[in-house]
DNA sequence: AGAGACCTTGACTGGTTGGTCAGGTCTGCT
DNA sequence: AGCAGACCTGACCAACCAGTCAAGGTCTCT
């Protein structure tokens, strides 16, 4: 049974540990820094969670299924084109809304995923696997032009999640607007061209 | 003056740091770590470099000059969707040749670019800045779909690096196959069909 | 060969960090 | 109120890690 306080307190542990994880990496971040985020002490945090391994795992764990939703959620009965925009579109708002959640995955990938190995063959393969079949289907029926699916998921990927694992250096270069300006309309664009049959 | 020795120890010293901070992390690299896999041990590293930082610093400013060659290549009196498609397939084919400069480049974005705030403030910007001049020039004559020149290029560096960085995540997808296969043909007909006037 | 600069290292240090623990405080229930 | 269990923390520990140093080995040049 959990009570009111422990809810509030595993949320913001969470919380805290999302932003000094997202920013620093596993290795990077200290329990101090998470704790001071949190407003809670050390051994606080570690009442909570067995070790700072739990916390990140924690993370990944709930990470993965929000992270593949947009994904599950296209409609095989739907217009190939307009699903794959419409997926490219909720990626995109992923990144605007959950650029920490993004960084996290970023910092674990680039880590060569060794806390992800199970979940990116497993779950992850197989919806990626499932997908490219369906997009196959899309081309079949030509509704799409004819493109690798699997290039064509990694293309979304690469495009949408870059905003937010690169904000520091578009920032910087765009004399700190927000990255993400004018990013849809040239995503659609893209795609719109890439995709017609 | 240089000695033979002190070049070769150093060369193996950077290359050894750039296979262990682009897999870990400035922060979750340790001397220990690189001293091992140079072959040398943990104070003849010290011996050619003041310190961890010095080696990181000493990587990073190599790294910036060989990571813009290929936009400082594009030829302003060329095609413009040949000068771009030509680029493009540079930065691709840095992605093979240089992966873990990829991802030491973004393991330190990723963590908002501390150590190469000045850099890429300064001289990226303003040879992104003068590319997007050149774009909007090639756009003008008609040579190009019209596109936001900032986000273009943002889409290649996602499509290339991507490639390089999430290496790990696309094998596991592709069941250990090389990540790049069949990635040419694809960014070749996505920017084929973006570019388009 | 011999001098002197250059190179190498075992042993050590001070600071950091993940994690423990004994004992204290708070909360919710009767 | 009083109690049981949940919650919290200061003080501490062992492991790790960047960096130091004194002493000894090696290379190069004459």
């Amino acid at each position: 049974m959990t009570t009111r306080i422990q809810r509030r307190n595993r949320r913001k542990i969470l919380d805290a540990a999302l932003d000094v994880f997202s920013a620093q990496g596993f290795r990077g971040a200290t329990l101090d820094q998470i704790a001071a985020v949190a407003g809670l002490s050390k051994p606080n945090l570690l009442y909570y969670f067995d070790s700072k391994e739990a916390m990140h795992r924690a993370l990944l764990d709930d990470l993965l299924d929000v992270w593949l939703e947009p994904l599950r959620a296209m409609n095989p009965e739907g217009n190939g084109k307009a699903e794959i925009l419409a997926y490219m579109r909720r990626k995109l708002q992923m990144s605007r809304e959950f650029p920490r959640e993004s960084r996290l995955f970023a910092n674990e990938v680039l880590q060569g995923a060794p806390r992800l190995a199970d979940e990116i063959g497993g779950d992850l393969k197989k919806l990626v696997d499932e997908s490219a079949a369906l997009i196959r289907r899309w081309i079949a029926a030509g509704q799409l032009a004819p493109v690798d699916p699997y290039h064509l998921i990694f293309s979304i990927w690469a495009l949408t999640q870059h905003y937010a694992d690169f904000d520091a250096q578009i920032r910087m270069i765009r004399d700190g607007a927000d990255p993400l300006e004018g990013a849809d309309a040239f995503l659609e664009m893209l795609f719109e061209r890439l995709l017609k049959p």
